[in-house]
DNA sequence: CCAGACGTTGTT
DNA sequence: GTCTGG
DNA sequence: CCAGACGTTGTT
DNA sequence: GTCTGG
């Protein structure tokens, strides 16, 4: 699944990286984004691509109370397309959201601690998972609405399936206009963009168990450490 | 018809 | 809002 | 995802 | 064990 990831990269540089325009609100980079973070989304408004922040967990606009959104950091691409919970949004409001890589945590038998993995691209750049995203008014008035997302996630592809059965869902470049696409009403061809990313775009990297907690912070949760056997 | 749910993951 | 269960 | 809490009452 | 918070 994906349940954190790190996105320290400048608001200004993922901008450039999906050609956005520059984002509404500026966040801190993280190299431990957790759910109920705030985090960066990218949404297509006719031909022109924004960045915004949003909540990570979704709230759905029918949602009588926010708490929900704690349990919907995730969506399954496999059902994403007929869960009450998502339909709406998987028709009308489907965005990226950028990271520099995910962390995932491995079970090792015999022992009680699991073992966190960082999922980065080889070679430097940014990956786009693919996301939903809603709009909640909350029942008070005087309140802004709240902006909230969630990722999509899918089997894991042959570089994951080591640490785990299930990651987030990788879309290429070449579809990501189609992804973001407001008009784009064609369900049975966006089901198919929901598949597990080529391996050879995910290099895995064993890091500190520090990753765990949510107050820790910083580029040297990336550290690389040595795996006992 | 109304009431109530609407989610994913991991673990056993 | 929309679907399922009773 | 992991970490951490898991309770009520009355008082300020 | 299970739920909430981050």
């Amino acid at each position: 699944m994906c349940g954190r990831y790190v996105s320290a990269t400048p608001p200004d540089q993922i901008a450039a990286y999906f050609a956005t325009g520059a984002p509404e609100a500026l966040l801190e980079p993280s190299y431990n984004v957790a759910p109920t973070d705030d985090v960066y989304a990218v949404l297509a408004d006719g031909g022109l691509r924004h960045l915004d922040a949003f909540h990570w967990g979704l709230v759905p606009y029918w949602a009588k109370d926010a708490k929900i959104g704690s349990r919907m950091i995730n969506a399954r691409a496999e059902t994403v397309a007929t869960n009450n919970a998502f339909t709406s949004a998987f028709q009308k409001r489907r965005c990226l959201v950028p990271a520099d890589g995910f962390y995932e945590w491995a079970k090792r038998p015999g022992q009680k601690t699991k073992q966190p993995y960082f999922a980065h691209p080889p070679d430097g750049g940014l990956y786009a998972f693919a996301g939903l995203w809603e709009v909640w008014k909350g029942p008070n008035r005087d309140q802004p609405p709240l902006r909230s997302c969630t990722i999509i996630t899918t089997d894991a592809n042959d570089a994951m399936t080591s640490v785990h059965d299930r990651m987030p869902v990788i879309l290429p470049e070449s579809a990501w206009d189609a992804w973001l696409d407001r008009d784009n009403d064609d369900v049975a061809l966006l089901g198919r963009l929901l598949v597990p990313a080529p391996p050879q775009i995910i290099t895995l990297r064993p890091v500190g168990t520090a990753v765990g907690n949510v107050r820790n912070n910083g580029a040297q949760l990336l550290d690389e450490v040595e795996v006992e056997p």
